[in-house]
DNA sequence: TATTGTTATACTCTATAACTATA
DNA sequence: TATAGTTATAGAGTATAACAATA
């Protein structure tokens, strides 16, 4: 509370505060083996399924020159695989092993009860209207 | 709002969301020819005065082996200054040149009226129940 | 012995530019 | 000509490890 509030923006304060928890986040996905990244795109395809690379890359909001990369990490460690397109040979499809999936299902359950630490300054209710907030801009941003 | 909500704690939110905050912040930062650490701390020498590094750092929410690199490049810039402490003659106390001062209150200015583009799929209320809420999360943080 | 600041280093993330293959 | 995927590369951010000077 002391101080001037100088630059406290929202753009700024998610900036700062992103990297505080792209820390934590980073550090609690590195026990599972896998960068942040890489979780990005394997909740992607948990989620909306098999997915061309372009649309995937938009999804889990990186880039498409930077997915690649992350993709052959992926497909590397047997989490994900891709395949050719039925139609459009430009095209490689890119799905999730059995082992992928249990991994992020693994993950996906554990992280909601390791949130707490992070958020132990905010009551219950702050954090749930927290969350739908961060929730609906995401949404915005990615599915624009 | 297709698929199920498969992993979208705040944590993760926070990391996703900060890494798009991120980069938008990080390209107006670029018009003024600084990055985010650089800006980070000439805000938090700016709000707290002279301060010696390793609480510099921590206030930036910064690790203080990375600042070092940060302020050479500050300091090359001429934007703020290393001064050996009055007595302990291990600390070197940062301070912010007249130059360092007004860029950081023009940036300041723009980047208040900047914001709306990137939070625009929130109304105005909610726009500042989400700035309260991350600035009391940032606070949290940083003056532990 | 602990603290302040420092260097070296390696990995991740991101962006700029240019390329191949296919539509 | 436009699009899907790719490569090379460089800058920024972060973390591990180790160090010198001073308290």
């Amino acid at each position: 509370m002391s101080g001037i509030a100088y630059e406290r923006g929202t753009p700024f304060l998610l900036a700062r505060l992103g990297s505080l928890a792209s820390r934590s986040w980073t550090a609690f996905l590195a026990g599972y083996g896998i960068t942040q990244n890489q979780h990005a795109v394997l909740v992607v395809i948990r989620e909306q399924g098999p997915l061309g690379q372009r649309r995937l890359a938009e999804l889990a909001a990186m880039d498409a020159r930077n997915i690649v990369a992350v993709l052959d990490s992926l497909t590397a460690a047997g989490l994900a695989e891709r395949r050719p397109h039925d139609t459009d040979r430009r095209r490689r499809v890119v799905t999730l092993t059995t082992y992928g999936v249990r991994l992020i299902d693994t993950i996906s359950e554990a992280a909601a009860h390791g949130q707490d630490h992070f958020l132990r300054s905010l009551d219950p209710a702050e954090r749930d209207h927290l969350n739908d907030l961060l929730r609906r801009l995401y949404n915005a941003h990615v599915q624009a």
